[in-house]
DNA sequence: TAGTCTCTGGAATATCTGTTCCGTCCACCC
DNA sequence: GGGTGGACGGAACAGATATTCCAGAGACTA
């Protein structure tokens, strides 16, 4: 049995998914690589035999057996049933949904949705323009001032913890009047500022902006349109499709276009971030804040 | 093994239909049978046996072995890998096909990336468990707490912004230790915990989540994998794909499936959260925080 | 450091499964 | 009506496969 292909997580069997999720504290390392495996390439599991499976997870056949009855299974013949029984009824629903533009369901839609946020937001990045913004944004001398409007803040503090992760000096501008008014005015030339706001801008945020390019900084705009108010003040302007399925805008566009940059900017900054990434690995692996499993 | 249930076209093996097509006119009777269970059943091959085959169409087990020799194929078992090799590439969906020209330059990459995060995680959510965790997020009576590692933080702020906007009491559990500690040990029995951490988890989240598990807190997990720590800890599991580009993960595919869970929130929660809205808009009116242009 | 416990994969084994062989049956033809 | 050819399925056989057992390795503890 050759190695399956790539199958999207779609397809697979629910029944194993939730057993090996309960199980999962309780399997050993041999076990948990089978697991791994049997979540990955469901069709070895449907297709292949024990001695496969083994193989695929560098284990001894035992291994897969304990597991499948470690699972709750009759042995591996029992979890092959449940695989292929679950591969079986997927396939059904697969086939109709996709002949039905999948009008009705709403994950199906937001599927839709999201991916032509993804599509033309990054379509709309010009390779120019991204390498302009990404030079700005790995000016190791100038600090990076990040503004947001409300509803697209999360975001924000995404790119800017990325970011903080590969170089110094980059700032959410957040806070009260008072605390927004102060950083920008501490601002100088040379820094740069990345705004990012959306259709009913926050009034706030255009007049801290405005209050920022007086003082000299760059600034890049990260808005719905190029008529935004932002864009006039902006020297670069990336505008990003936001359409949402709910009630709120989706920034999931925006948040791709933002790990763009990081990419870049980590790319640009290779060596310096290298150094800054072992050094705080080394902190972390000191403290032992991350855990494998 | 149990009979396949119908599939329609789309999904027969082609390679075993042109063959059945060429030889058609030379089968026996028998042979026609067990040619008509193939085309009509093809799991039946997939997953059956000789023996199984030979039942559904009331032939022997030879008269089976006969038919796949005569179709060209290496006995049975070739005839087996074929339809196996044919379902196997009918279950991957579009999102495959759309990789294939793999793009060389950056945005092209980034862009391929992002969507499969998005169309892999939001296949992966079932509506099953989609109308379970919006049940628990929508109600208005347990207050619901997001935890979320470091480096997806600004994705969980997202959420719990939107969540915000609709209904109240839903807060990120962020700061300090003791912080952490308070906020998980005032929850009680009927909140709601979200968890968002991927691989490489946060010590101190995992923590939290054991300690909020304790209090008989419903937990639902945002995670990379069923074998997550966090999996074992909650309720529901909702895995996301979070293939970056850069450096880091990326969080596309979970800030999609963030907004899945909002639209299902605001939906479920249409009058009580138009109100809020309503009045969140006209407090912005009056003060005309907000701008059209 | 010695001892115990768990984990792990190789080997033996019993079961299952694909293949082949062969006797029987039926249809067609001389 | 007798003979011949092919079709068919049961049964034996050989190969493969799942399962179980066991001994070695490693980790943790006293």
């Amino acid at each position: 049995m050759r190695a399956g292909t790539f199958v999207p997580t779609t397809l697979r069997d629910v029944e194993v998914e939730e057993r090996i999720g309960k199980a999962g504290a309780s399997l050993t390392p041999a076990e948990r690589r089978v697991a791994e495996v049997v979540l990955a390439q469901p069709q070895l599991v449907a297709f292949g035999t024990v001695a496969d499976l083994a193989e695929a997870a560098s284990s001894g056949a035992a291994t897969v057996v304990r597991l499948a009855s470690k699972l709750g299974f009759d042995g591996f013949t029992g979890l092959q049933a449940s695989v292929q029984h679950a591969l079986a009824n997927q396939l059904r629903p697969a086939a109709e949904r996709i002949r039905e533009p999948a009008a009705t369901d709403v994950i199906g839609r937001h599927q839709q949705l999201e991916m032509e946020n993804v599509v033309t937001t990054l379509g709309a990045l010009s390779a120019e323009a991204m390498a302009d913004v990404v030079d700005h944004l790995a000016d190791v001398s100038a600090r990076v001032l990040v503004l947001s409007g409300d509803a697209s803040l999360g975001v924000a503090r995404q790119l800017v913890g990325d970011l903080c992760s590969l170089r110094d000096g980059v700032t959410v501008v957040d806070g009260n009047d008072v605390a927004v008014r102060r950083a920008v005015a501490l601002a100088r030339q040379g820094d740069v500022l990345m705004v990012l706001d959306l259709r009913r801008y926050d009034r706030w945020v255009i007049d801290a902006a405005k209050a920022a390019r007086q003082n000299g900084v760059w600034i890049v705009a990260v808005t719905d349109s190029l008529l935004s108010p932002l864009a006039s003040l902006a020297e670069r302007t990336l505008t990003v499709a936001a359409a949402g399925g709910g009630p709120f805008d989706s920034h999931v566009g925006t948040l791709a276009l933002a790990n763009v940059l990081v990419a870049g900017v980590a790319d640009r900054l290779r060596v310096h971030a290298a150094d800054r990434l072992d050094r705080t690995e080394a902190a972390w692996r000191a403290g032992s804040s991350l855990v494998e499993r």
